[in-house]
DNA sequence: CGATGGTTTGAATGCTGTCAAAATGTGTGG
DNA sequence: CCACACATTTTGACAGCATTCAAACCATCG
């Protein structure tokens, strides 16, 4: 067990990792890669599997390399809530507190790379490096949760429904799952349920299912199938939504630390982008 | 400047400091003391004064001394949410990031120990076991960010008071600001206008106001002035409130890291503490 | 004493949740 | 290939909560 073959191989499945560039390993150094992947394994998740329960042991942590994992809880009076959803090179579980909180759960058949809690609390203690990339995810974290607490209380439903177009049509990345589109052509791809998004996006999927519709009536979008949306008229969209172009950035992956020319451009306009602009 | 008194002096203050127990700077070791102090500087800010605006520069970080702040933010529409209350302690601002994501103002008189940015950038770098504690700080308020955003989008109106009223309840500290209560009664002091509430909790200061008479008109809480509330019923709060204990835990202050049996007494029961059992 | 800001109370509109049923899509077995 | 069962989505009708607009009330302060 763990001889330096087993380690040299451990440390390039991690720079072959295919989520890397958008993940935490990637914003730490080459020198961590070999003691995460010494510690970390690859698992599928079946769609609906809970990988975490609410109040259980917190005993893992890891990136998700495929699929989408939702973080939720069931309130006493039985609502179940999504308060996060994670796509591919996000990070999932809870540090330093034995008990989760919250529940994490496959949206989708999922891959992860996971590893022990503690072991990974020691991992971030010898590479202070990885703890300040995981620092500065926290603190993105903690700035997507708090607009979305905005939106969640000053938004319609309608304007919340628009907003989350606007977010995974710009999310290029994510719709390229299965779908033959025009690249210059906005799409949003779902990815998960309609009962999913309506606990997201704090309603119901009947509310959901009218607002789609009367935002294809309108010819703001059009339904390709109940999982795809092109957004046709992308401005009446954002107005719709009533939401700046400066909302919808913190719905979106974060910038590497280091190239903050690539931030500026982000900077210009999500929206505009769209357009191939 | 920055002679060797002046360095020393600058350590006794952070010790002296009455905040010192529940913040940040406490959960650190003592070499970063004269560290921090050297940086930071004390400051008293009008109730209403904005200390960082909405999409300007993120100057500044600190600690809350007295009073507390709020973090807002204002949509397009004009509506503005409170998306965040800091009480004394609490750490405020934004790092690793040059553009303020929320505006923070003072949402009573306040005194701040406040310090520049990219010095404080600095400083988390000399001082890992700091930087740490920012971590650790930063997850509970991601896990509170979340935990607000369940009860926006699966409580109505009422449940928000009741809920807000336990957790305010809880705080025995900070409602001796002026007060003569009997210590073992149950009083929540709200410090901040019917209309921050308001923000705060995703309504109206209208319904705030019906919701208090009709906890007051059931005996469940009597209303000692327009700020003050003592929690005669407090079962039937939490049952009205319909959340549980590890719930509202998520809104009281995280205990220190250390004492971990601290951690256990506190998972009792919240609302149980309310009567001094 | 009047003015101002905060709070309480009232009435009406409208959004959205709830319940219910129809429609569509998907997979299985005959 | 069709028939059937099952899950998801769509559409409809109704009720209730909460926002909005409005006015009265109360406090503090100049």
């Amino acid at each position: 067990m763990g001889d330096i073959a087993d380690i040299s191989e451990a440390a390039t499945r991690c720079t072959r990792c295919r989520v890397t560039t958008h993940s935490l390993c990637g914003r730490s150094d080459m020198a961590s890669h070999a003691d995460i992947a010494r510690i970390s394994g690859r698992h599928f998740i079946g769609a609906g599997q809970t990988i975490l329960a609410n109040g259980g042991d917190a005993s893992l942590v890891g990136t998700v390399l495929a699929g989408v994992l939702k973080v939720s809880k069931t309130l006493p009076n039985g609502r179940e809530r999504i308060v996060s959803l994670i796509y591919p090179g996000g990070f999932f579980g809870q540090l330093f507190a034995p008990v989760m909180d919250f529940a994490v759960e496959a949206a989708t058949d999922a891959e992860i790379c996971a590893a022990d809690r503690t072991a990974y609390e020691g991992l971030l203690a010898r590479h202070p490096k990885l703890e300040h990339a995981l620092l500065v995810t926290t603190a993105n974290q903690l700035a997507l949760a708090r607009e979305r607490a905005l939106l969640l209380s000053c938004q319609n439903s309608l304007e919340r429904v628009a907003t989350y177009l606007l977010v995974m049509a710009s999310r290029r990345d994510h719709l390229l799952t299965g779908m033959e589109v025009a690249p210059q052509k906005a799409v949003a791809a779902l990815m998960i349920t309609r009962a999913d998004l309506a606990s997201y996006l704090g309603t119901t999927f009947e509310t959901i299912s009218r607002h789609l519709h009367y935002l294809a009536d309108k010819n703001v979008i059009l339904i390709i199938d109940s999982g795809h949306f092109e957004i046709i008229d992308p401005e009446r969209l954002q107005s719709i939504a009533g939401v700046s172009n400066d909302d919808l950035r913190l719905f979106l992956p974060a910038p590497r630390q280091a190239d903050d020319h690539r931030r500026q451009l982000a900077l210009a306009a999500p929206v505009a982008e769209l357009f191939g602009k």
